[in-house]
RNA sequence: GGCCUCUUCGUCUAGUGGUCUAGGACGCUGCCCUCUCACGGCGGUAACAGGGGUUCGAAGCCCCUAGGGGCUACCA
């Protein structure tokens, strides 16, 4: 299918998060090498130096992990082209930097922040596009040597030919412009640390990266890359740019317009297999007429082609995230869904260290609200009535209101539904049977009937079907809580 | 501003010149199920950005316009 092996990489920056934008791009490179028999890798792109640290290197991979990708090659397990973290790989940029300036292909240039800014503004006044006049170029030696004694540090250039420069994009065919537009561009800081779009062609190639799969909005660094890329003589690997992620305003997606790391929606109580399926879906489909969305990894895997990704941006749609959520919720057994909610409980302080029999508890718990949960962090609140108790004082008298019942109707059903439930077996099935009996011969309608009942055994409205949620409950505190709602209907 | 790029229901999308009175999914909504809430089932709502071509025929090809987005650094 490829003529040459596949490699496929993603590179991000150490920025102590992983962004769901990262995380899809990394998926989109996982789905590729795995569909084809290739391998994926991680590099660290910390070039940045002002702003990367090593440190927050961890939280971008424990992000990754966390919706299951792995890689074959990367910093933490190693691989036949590492050093996997750019600022562990000077010396072989400054070997093509040196390459390049011995050819001529690049040169010196001493030009200050300062000067440079005053140079765009100038141009920016006579309505010229910005660009780098090139004045570095013709230094004398003597020059340069003034510079230097001056204390000043060259950056390095590349020399831009006037020509068109075009690359091939998987997705949106030829993508062309003009390199008389560019102007020489810098490819190594005065610091003598590689920029972003140099280090990335050197390591793409040296690592022989077949296809280069990223966001839309490395489109336009494609090009400068296109210039080394000639300038080293090297092959240009497969470019696919993928789609951008877009906020519901349809702005880029960011921090602020709502939650963007993957640690953030692991706290909201989204599973990573939901976030996985439902990233796979942003700029991607396997087509069809009547198409299956909620897919497995592997599923993914199996279905997935670059040529089938989509070429205009993609909103991030949070309600249609909470549907798959509450899909895959669904998918996991009762049991898995209560080891998975277990934290939450935890944080929310209703359950402490964990016995076996709460587990089992939980888990009970769990089969009874598992379709009515979208979210994990939503479990403490839904279950809160089976933790924990409430007094006299708090009873919701106002849920008992009712247009068809005065507060004496509801005290008698309600006492006559706990003389009832003394002399029948506390359990889902006779209680139903015995109730409903009941509900038939007092001759109430059922829900004017259960919905007192429901107040009284959960203090709310909402609830699972009553006579399971009773019996979770369990007898003595049933038959508290609806002395104590009788109690304070009669005060 | 310049360069690049994109444009089908509110959103994610199917669609590769006739099978499109444009299909699916989320959302919203009606009905059914039902002790509430969900789940589930069956319906409904809603789109080819606009204008010119090309063609017997255009959502799909070409051109223009408009709009969105990205980039425009000694950031990545």
């Amino acid at each position: 299918m490829y003529d040459k092996p596949i490699r496929v990489r993603i590179a991000p920056s150490p920025t102590g998060n992983c962004h769901v934008g990262t995380a899809r791009t990394a998926l989109y490179n996982y789905l590729f090498a795995r569909k084809n028999g290739g391998k994926f890798i991680l590099r660290i792109d910390d070039t940045d130096t002002k702003r990367n640290s090593i440190e927050s290197e961890e939280g971008v991979l424990e992000g990754l992990r966390w919706v299951g990708l792995d890689w074959d090659e990367g910093p933490d397990v190693g691989g036949p082209y590492g050093p996997y973290r750019q600022s562990e790989r000077l010396d072989l940029y400054h070997k093509y930097v040196q390459q390049l300036l011995d050819e001529g292909k690049a040169y010196e240039c001493f030009c200050t922040p300062e000067e440079l800014a005053a140079e765009r503004e100038a141009q920016n006044a006579r309505k010229e596009d910005p660009r780098y006049s090139g004045r570095c170029l013709h230094l004398t030696q003597e020059e340069k040597d003034a510079f230097r004694a001056e204390g000043r540090k060259a950056a390095i250039r590349l020399r831009v030919p006037d020509d068109k420069i075009s690359f091939h994009d998987v997705i949106r065919g030829m993508v062309e412009s003009d390199g008389a537009l560019m102007g020489d561009f810098v490819i190594q800081k005065s610091d003598g640390i590689p920029l972003y779009n140099f280090a990335t062609v050197i390591d793409d190639h040296v690592m022989e990266i077949s296809h280069v799969i990223r966001a839309a909005e490395h489109i336009s660094n494609t090009f400068p890359q296109v210039v080394i890329y000639r300038a080293l003589g090297w092959e240009l690997p497969e470019f696919a740019h993928l789609v951008l992620l877009l906020n519901p305003d349809k702005t880029k997606i960011s921090k602020r317009k709502g939650a963007v790391y993957l640690g953030e929606f692991a706290a909201m109580g989204y599973l990573p297999e939901a976030m996985l399926n439902f990233n796979a879906f942003l700029g991607w489909n396997p087509g069809g007429e009547e198409l299956q969305e909620i897919l497995t990894k592997e599923e993914l895997i199996e279905l997935f082609s670059l040529e089938r990704c989509t070429q205009s941006n993609a909103v991030f749609d949070p309600v249609k995230l909470d549907w798959m959520n509450g899909m895959w919720i669904r998918k996991l057994s009762a049991s898995e869904v209560a080891e998975r909610v277990l934290p939450f409980m935890q944080k929310a302080g209703m359950i402490g260290p964990v016995s076996e029999d709460q587990m089992l508890y939980l888990t009970k718990l769990i089969s009874l609200i598992h379709e009515r949960l979208p979210r994990l962090d939503a479990a403490p609140e839904s279950l809160s009535y089976f933790y924990c108790d409430w007094s006299v004082d708090e009873v919701a008298l106002d849920l008992f209101a009712s247009k068809k019942q005065t507060p004496s109707d509801i005290v008698m059903l309600l006492k006559r539904t706990l003389d009832l439930l003394l002399q029948t077996e506390f359990a889902a099935e006779p209680m139903e049977a015995a109730m409903n009996q009941l509900c038939d011969d007092m001759q109430w309608k059922k829900g004017d009937f259960f919905m007192p009942l429901r107040v009284a055994f959960t203090n709310r409205k909402v609830s699972p079907p009553l006579f399971h949620t009773m019996e979770l409950i369990g007898r003595a505190r049933v038959i508290a809580r609806m002395e104590m709602a009788i109690a304070a209907l009669e005060k």
